[in-house]
DNA sequence: TACGTGTGTTAGCCACATCTAACATCAGTC
DNA sequence: GACTGATGTTAGATGTGGCTAACACACGTA
């Protein structure tokens, strides 16, 4: 199965939960998110099916594979720099501009995001 | 029922094609979008409901009410500004810029778009 | 030890938006 | 007037991604 759209958003959670309290666990996925336990259970399921992460069978703590963190790392870039892009262009506040990005990131061209690093290089 | 991004898809389409070609039908809005005719079917159905459009009971043609083609500028509008505004700061070709805007002009808040186009104009 | 709490999973539901198959209808043509 | 092709609709399936209810299980504590 192909990566989809919420598993990108599950996947950036992770990594997010991660660099902010060390280890996560589903529960922290599914507070962060505002889903459900079997949600979230269901999500991982497949994230870990389609090798994005592991999880401790007993503790059940969440890891990221290294595919599964080459993803996050290419995600958070580019919510960071959509971010930081729609604050500079369009003149709105963290909170509007995250918001967006966090929507755009998930469906934006490859040319283009490389487009907008470009110009928040040069700006 | 509220109207979904799909939705807005349709009604751009519908009038995208009655700005083309003058009379609308389903089938041609089937082959603009590559769906099929089912699935434009039922859409118009929503659409008809939801008072976008009226359909000619022989004919089937189909027409935007006062409050479809109102929605159908506001997304069009949205979709110029994006498509421009993609070309110029990401500096891609009509066709890339055209796809992302396609895609971002269902999602993106009223605060962000406004900003932009506050860019488009000042630049 | 037994019990309650927290967490994860399973089963089954719903909504949305696509699809195919099959049917209805209308118009043109032989 | 009957056949044929194009178009629209109906019925039912599929896939995605939420949900609740109910169950499984581990752990701390009375």
């Amino acid at each position: 199965m192909a990566m989809l759209e919420s598993g990108e958003d599950y996947i950036e959670t992770i990594y997010r939960l991660k660099k902010k309290n060390g280890a996560v666990f589903s529960i922290d996925v599914a507070r962060e998110m505002g889903y459900s336990r079997p949600s979230v259970s269901r999500a991982m399921g497949i994230l870990r099916d389609e090798e994005y992460i592991t999880m401790d069978e007993l503790s059940k703590e969440i890891s990221l594979t290294d595919k599964g963190r080459k993803k996050a790392v290419e995600i958070y870039d580019r919510h960071k720099t959509l971010t930081s892009f729609l604050q500079k262009v369009a003149g709105v506040s963290e909170k509007v501009a995250e918001a967006d990005a966090c929507r755009i990131e998930h469906i934006i061209s490859a040319s283009t995001f490389r487009g907008i690093k470009n110009y928040m290089k040069d700006n």
